[in-house]
RNA sequence: CGCGGGGUGGAGUAGCUCGGCAGCUCGCCAGGCUCAUAAUCUGGAGGUCGCAGGUUCAAAUCCUGCCCCCGCAA
């Protein structure tokens, strides 16, 4: 089965890895563009270098459908799998092979770009991956197969992101499986069902501590560590990594080195672990310190 | 040459504009008070002020070069 595999960042990297030691025949894999990484420097992403440092066939495409139809073609796939992609594929691209995506939800809830982030925010305590196979829409595909986890209390976006692609690895290889031995059954999603969760951009970050502590709680770790929430004080701009809802009795008694913040509905929050603008990442009771 | 902040005892910071004994909030060590303590009191140790040069009677502070960390943007 001569398989092309597309995907970019971490969360796309046990799977690759994963049916590469599964020694299944990757006859291409396709990533996004460099992108100037951190500071102008520019950082090839986990798939790059994995397709590098084992010697398989790399392509990069600024935009597939328009320019990599015929080189995709030219592989002859048998079978294509993405694992968060971060490109639409058209029809053109579709039409070359079946196409199975390993996408971070059990689908249809949590559509779209951010589907762990969303699981969190929203205090979800299960979530998985589905197994589909892609068509022109937007995470709509038939489902294959499903696989479910617990989200931990207090996990965050960045170790359930973690969890979640080793999951994700464990299913595509399943699905693989499944499909060589022609045993595969597709079913159609419950669009009635279906709920998205937009990509998120940096200002969506910005805390509201009109909030309660809880919904707050969730929204940080729902977006550690990337793109991270945070708030401006005294002009200047505080991430938030860390925090945990304190329980109102506890505020009177507490000892005045912590660093407690009013929410909505009269909760309150401690903020464990944050960062000022151009520092490094400090305790909330060593930014008091320096902060009085 | 994308924009910007920063490197000061173990931690977080002040001091830099305008050179003149390195301060603060903690932590640590010893002791006091206390049934006890994360509370409080007393004493103490601990610093090549990122590195290398330069200016000066004198540099954390001014000038030059370099290294490292980080925020924004992408």
């Amino acid at each position: 089965m001569r398989i092309v595999f597309m995907g970019t960042p971490e969360f796309a990297l046990p799977t690759l890895k994963t049916i590469y030691e599964k020694g299944y025949n990757i006859v291409g894999v396709v990533c996004q563009p460099d992108r100037a990484g951190n500071r102008g420097k520019v950082e090839f992403s986990p798939i790059k270098k994995f397709a590098l440092e084992k010697n398989l066939p790399l392509f990069q495409f600024a935009s597939i459908s328009k320019e990599g139809e015929q080189t995709i073609k030219n592989l002859k796939p048998d079978v294509m799998i993405t694992a968060a992609f971060g490109q639409i594929l058209r029809q053109n691209i579709i039409d070359i092979a079946p196409i199975y995506n390993v996408h971070a939800s059990i689908l249809p809830k949590y559509r779209g770009a951010a589907p762990i982030n969303g699981a969190i925010i929203n205090g979800e305590k299960e979530t998985g991956v589905t197994i589909m196979k892609t068509d022109i829409g937007l995470d709509t595909g038939d489902i294959l197969l499903i696989k479910k986890l617990k989200i931990g209390a207090e996990e965050t976006a960045g170790e359930l992101t973690q969890r979640v692609s080793n999951l994700g690895a464990e299913a595509m290889v399943e699905a693989l499986e499944l499909i060589k031995t022609g045993k595969a059954v597709l079913k159609p999603q419950d669009n009635a069902k279906a709920t998205h969760f937009k990509t998120m951009k940096k200002e969506f970050g910005l805390i509201d501590f009109n909030k309660s502590a809880k919904e707050l709680f969730n929204f940080i770790r729902g977006l550690n560590p990337w793109p991270g929430a945070f708030y401006y004080l005294n002009d200047k701009l505080l991430k938030v990594h860390k925090a945990r809802v304190i329980d109102a009795k506890d505020v009177v008694e507490n000892i005045p080195h912590k660093f407690i913040v009013k929410c909505g509905k009269k909760t309150f929050l401690e903020l464990l672990e944050v960062q000022p603008e151009g520092k490094r990442k400090m305790t909330g009771e060593e930014f008091l310190r320096g902060n009085r």
